[in-house]
DNA sequence: GTCTATAATTTGATAGAC
DNA sequence: GTCTATCAAATTATAGAC
């Protein structure tokens, strides 16, 4: 991997973050990267549809692989959702309110208009779906049930982001995920009930 | 109330809901409304800034207005929330996934960079929280509770908007809504329960 | 792989006639 | 209130030297 290509790919991520997609220029990526937009074009063929495709899998891999991080060391299954609402809070804060996803962000601005990019959008969310959903099955809920609490659980994720940076607040973000907590709770007992029928 | 302005902040809208802030631009706006760039700037002297703080506004209160609409005719508190979850699931179908509310994706978009606007979007939301919140605390649910679970609504519904827009599917703004029902169902009941001690 | 130069278009905004 | 003309700056993208 070319380092050239990863700091193009990091401070496009970076300025998504605070801009989004539309609000981001080549040339202001091209300075945060200190890299040349003949280089963007170099490593980008595609030009900007291409990058952010690219960050955008990188992105999704990394939310991933953090999910499955806390989730493991999760003392129950419900903690892995609640650690990750806190998670994300101390992000929040820590960034003074940029966005912790650009990919929600960006999927909403061209979900009609880009088809590339809507469909690297969906797979990174349905990553994080499937890996939410896996660690409900594993704990015993039923695979249908575990897929839509997966779907609340990343939605409300997102929306959270929405709610929290317009006040500039965590509370919201730390609201939603304390009140979801309890369907989840619910959802592993009721699982744990009918294997013990 | 001018018929121009209006057709100028009703277009914009529907633009925005489609490309998002940064990729709607003023000539767009202008072909789209049928008026010139000189008329967008005689009603709008602030620009697109205030533009845009127009039509968060204006649809703002349409969805407060139309929550309060749905919430009079539901059977039960919790009716009132699913039914509005499948309202906006028809509004994504019948508009072919158009974004349902350009407020989210405005917000994400400008949160770091413009206040103005980003408070016009905190103040849009608050109304929308107040108006859940008080249909909880109308039946019986503790304040605070209230507060949280109204919280929990709209972001929900905010996220579920970018995954469903992202699959060009309804599945997952149903399946939000109709797992977060129990939740409501849950603290009504518990309300009731405590009232009557 | 990196760089500069540049093409062709569009951006938000303003001025001033009518 | 509406219109045209126009500004300076920025946009994505390409060409071609090194």
């Amino acid at each position: 991997m070319s380092e050239t290509r990863n700091r193009i790919i990091s401070a496009t991520n970076e300025l998504f973050r605070v801009h989004g997609y539309h609000g981001t220029s080549l040339s202001e990526i091209s300075k945060a990267a200190a890299a040349t937009i003949g280089s963007i074009y170099h490593f980008f063929p595609g030009g900007k549809e291409s990058l952010t495709v690219a960050v955008i899998k990188s992105t999704g891999a990394i939310y991933r692989e953090l999910f499955e991080m806390i989730a493991a060391e999760a003392a129950d299954p419900t903690a892995a959702f609640v650690d990750f609402f806190e998670g994300a809070a101390a992000v929040l804060t820590e960034s003074d309110f940029l966005d912790p996803c650009p990919i929600g962000t960006i999927a909403r601005e061209v979900a009609s208009t880009n088809d590339v990019i809507r469909l690297a959008a969906r797979e990174a969310f349905e990553s994080w779906i499937d890996a939410a959903a896996h660690q409900l099955t594993s704990a015993g809920v039923r695979s249908e049930v575990a897929h839509d609490l997966a779907i609340l659980f990343v939605a409300t994720l997102e929306g959270s982001f929405i709610i929290s940076r317009t006040q500039r607040s965590v509370e919201p973000m730390l609201a939603a995920g304390r009140r979801m907590a309890p369907l989840i709770d619910a959802a592993v007992e009721d699982g744990l009930r009918s294997r013990s029928d």
